[in-house]
DNA sequence: ATATTTGCAAACGCTTTGCACAGAA
DNA sequence: TTCTGTGCAAAGCGTTTGCAAATAT
């Protein structure tokens, strides 16, 4: 099932309405692998010159959110930034501190390692992120 | 060296003014150890009636930040708390959903798997942040 | 028909900044 | 004295929201 599908499959089973301006902007993203940010989705739309709002942009991702389509990150300055969930689990992030690239990995070692650490101090894992920064391969 | 002590030093080989306000807000700080954000900092200083403003306060984190006396890191929602950087090395973070309580770990298995990581993907290293979130032994 | 969604612009909350005055060197 | 730092209030910035008009069902 694509994202386009999953996507007006929860609107429908949850009585939202399938809009013009929702349904291009997951179209929109269904394609497009790694990160963006809201503004950066709303320019994306105005290139393609699709007609919709900042506004709309805001409440459609937070609509990708809650539906767990799109899964969001904090920037270090603060800011969000998002990408289409990964449908086989969870990874990490290499973030280069020269071009702003972001690399992704994951790594069972450290996966399993916390769940130790989590038994150790009675806490309940419930996510985690774990973000290296540095200088990739390119700007070292 | 206290920190106190060091934030001086930092000024003065700096050629930066040592003012009222800086000298009171490192002494605030000096002593506990712990998570805070800009304007927790600003109403401590208040509750010991030291005069100041945010603007201050602000101004005062970010010359902390350079001075290498202070980390930051930004919360889920996007705002800045920061600690008295730990002398001994690097911690990650324990947060709970529940009560938002930050318990600290370190995992050396952890840390050096990172280093690994790194080397297979070329990336030279320069800081890392590993948050798990869940409920801690009170809250789950 | 009618409840939801949209677009606009104003509101928000945290952080930064311009400017004139105060204060450290 | 001279240049930096402070306080205030205003501006910035990404994000959210109230409201009337538009639209999906």
């Amino acid at each position: 099932m694509d994202a386009v599908a999953e996507f007006t499959g929860y609107l429908k089973s949850n009585g939202f309405k399938r809009t013009k301006e929702r349904l291009s902007l997951i179209k929109l993203l269904s394609g497009k692998p790694g990160h963006f940010d809201a503004d950066g989705l709303y320019d994306m739309a105005k290139g393609e010159s699709l007609e919709t709002s900042r506004a709309s942009v805001y409440r459609t991702i937070a609509l990708l959110k809650k539906s767990g389509l799109l899964s969001e990150s904090i920037r270090k300055d603060g800011k969000a930034v998002y990408e289409v969930s990964p449908a086989k689990g969870h990874h990490d992030h290499l973030v280069c501190l020269k071009c702003g690239g972001i690399e992704e990995f994951k790594d069972n070692v450290i996966e399993e390692h916390q769940e130790k650490i989590c038994r150790k101090y009675g806490f309940e894992i419930k996510e985690h992120r774990l973000e290296i920064r540095g200088y990739c391969r390119k700007c070292r």
